[in-house]
RNA sequence: GGUGGGUUCGUAUAACGGUUAGUACUCAAGAUUCUCAAUCUUGCAAUAUGGGUUCGAUUCCCGUACCCACUACCA
């Protein structure tokens, strides 16, 4: 049987990170398996909709490199109509409201379901009530009961109220006392006993549309799912997903399940929300998002991470090969992804390892991709060089940073004397007795090598001297080496300088 | 509250019941260099807790504590 995994998100904001590690694990479990990958939009929920969601979603994943093979075409869009490639058109569950109701009613004339007539109103206040008495108030084997539904009511009444009324939902019939066997790939075995569970709706007249467990199982089941790979909040609901396979009969076909754990906050208690990037400076979302009230979530994206080195990253966040390797192309973790391998606990985001996944990615970059990438930003700052220096500039300080954007301020100084000093290294080696030295040493040679030779002749302190150079070059006692500066910039620039150091700083 | 899941250095994790409990990030120190960064070396630092099973438990079982999720006509 062909592996087949879906990712289905819900289109009600945008994709965080610990969606596209969901997806990301989805895909791997595909491509390692030679199955296909699909994609399937979950918008049963018409309040939560939110626009742009779904194609921010769909952005992001290939962003990351994690194409879909089926759902979603070449050019981003979700499909809507059934072709060869795409045969389960639409794999949008708003498109496909028409197939969910006779599964619905189906399960009702199996005796698995019934009709419930009780407002949402009602409703609100059972729980109210409940509340008031310390008490929870469950839609269950017991107080269904004595609620309104086609379990208590005479038939014609029920016939009655499906005709004339809108308000009424289809509700599983959880039986009152069975243990519910599952197996996860992750986390074993596990049982539950129905007596703990409610009966959950299934389908919605009002809006006539599914919730999403029916539409989930439904739709799984339809487009021939073979595992279910998904967060960990989902693991509570899998009794009523096992007892729904089995009511619909579909018990030979039905899926394996993995539940993932969560990605938490970096420092405290609770799972990850996109609040702690704002405050703890790091990115919660693979791109940027403009919310409706106007405020922008930061990406990884344009906050100037690799694609590559974000995937890394979040694949070795809950998973490890068991060797002592961590750096992993799409293709490598494709090969050595396992589910069985997934950590059952949740896991804090370390926003460091993230930075330093990028700084081995920028490092295994190419200096001609890494200059194609600075020649704008070069651009920006009033600076035009050709590609062959920039290449060169590149290699000198790519091992210096963490991202591209951090090469302006490491290498200003090769483009553009520097137009202020900093103060505390002004204080430390501005001093009379090494500029006099700096002079001596740069208006006698010719070039750095030999400068360098003329300081070591003359016991002058290498240290003091160079410093001070450094400073009328770079502006600060920190850098790039004399020699490489001087290299680009030449040594009438570098006398320049020193002569507009001492200038500004006496 | 109820149900389910989880718990190894600060963080991510490794260790098919037998290891001096390993690795990476972070942090600190040293080496190196004209400075900084990089690099190299070294160091700090963990099996939540109490029982049990066993010759032997990080690993298996039970209790406790703590954390998380779920408990909607949301997904």
């Amino acid at each position: 049987m062909r592996t087949r995994v879906r990712f289905a998100p819900s289109p009600t904001g945008p994709l965080h990170m610990g969606g596209v590690r969901t997806a990301l694990y989805n895909y791997l479990y595909a491509k390692q398996h030679g199955g296909d990958f699909i994609i399937r939009i979950e918008d049963t929920d018409s309040h939560r909709f939110v626009p742009g969601a779904e194609k921010y979603i769909i952005d992001s994943l290939r962003w990351c490199g994690i194409i879909p093979d089926e759902g979603v075409d070449e050019n981003g869009n979700v499909v809507e109509t059934a072709s060869p490639k795409h045969p389960h058109a639409p794999y949008r569950q708003s498109q496909r409201r028409g197939i969910y109701r006779k599964y619905a009613e189906e399960l009702v004339a199996k005796g698995y379901a019934y009709y419930a007539f009780d407002s949402s109103e009602s409703l609100e206040n059972e729980r109210k009530e409940a509340e008031s008495k310390g008490e929870t108030f469950i839609y269950n084997y017991e107080s269904r009961k004595n609620l309104r539904n086609s379990l208590t009511l005479p038939e014609e009444e029920v016939k009655k109220l499906l005709q004339e009324t809108t308000d009424w939902t289809v509700r599983f019939k959880m039986p009152e006392n069975t243990v519910v066997k599952m197996d996860d790939m992750i986390r074993g075995h596990i049982e539950v006993n129905t007596a703990t569970l409610d009966d959950k709706v299934l389908w919605k007249r009002a809006d006539e549309l599914p919730t999403y467990h029916l539409a989930n199982i439904v739709d799984d089941h339809l487009m021939e799912i073979t595992e279910v790979i998904r967060g960990e909040e989902w693991l509570p609901s899998l009794p009523l997903h096992y007892l729904l396979y089995q009511a619909f009969g579909w018990k030979d076909t039905q899926p394996r399940f993995a539940h993932l754990p969560l990605l938490l906050k970096p420092v405290g208690n609770g799972k990850l929300s996109k609040r702690d990037g704002d405050k703890m400076g790091f990115p919660v979302f693979p791109l940027n998002w403009l919310n409706s009230d106007g405020e922008t979530y930061h990406g990884y994206r344009e906050d100037g991470y690799f694609p590559q080195a974000f995937v890394n990253m979040l694949a070795m966040l809950g998973w490890n090969p068991g060797t002592e390797q961590e750096l992993f192309s799409m293709q490598e973790l494709i090969d050595s992804f396992s589910i069985e391998k997934v950590s059952k606990s949740g896991a804090k985001f370390n926003p460091d390892k993230a930075k330093w996944y990028n700084k081995e990615y920028l490092r295994m970059t190419s200096d001609s991709e890494l200059a194609e990438e600075f020649i704008p930003i070069l651009d920006e700052n009033g600076v035009t060089a050709d590609k062959e220096k920039v290449e060169a500039v590149v290699a000198l300080i790519k091992e210096r940073a963490t991202f591209v954007k951090d090469f302006w301020g490491i290498c200003s100084y090769l483009f553009k004397a520097p137009q202020e000093y900093v103060q505390k290294d002004v204080d430390k080696f501005w001093k009379p007795e090494n500029v006099g030295m700096a002079f001596e040493a740069m208006e006698n040679t010719a070039d750095a090598a030999s400068m360098e030779e003329y300081i070591r002749a003359h016991e002058m302190p290498m240290g003091k001297v160079m410093n001070c150079i450094r400073l009328a070059l770079t502006g600060a006692s920190s850098g790039l080496g004399i020699a490489d500066i001087m290299r680009f910039i030449g040594r009438d620039e570098a006398l320049s300088r020193l002569k507009a150091a001492r200038e500004k700083l006496g």
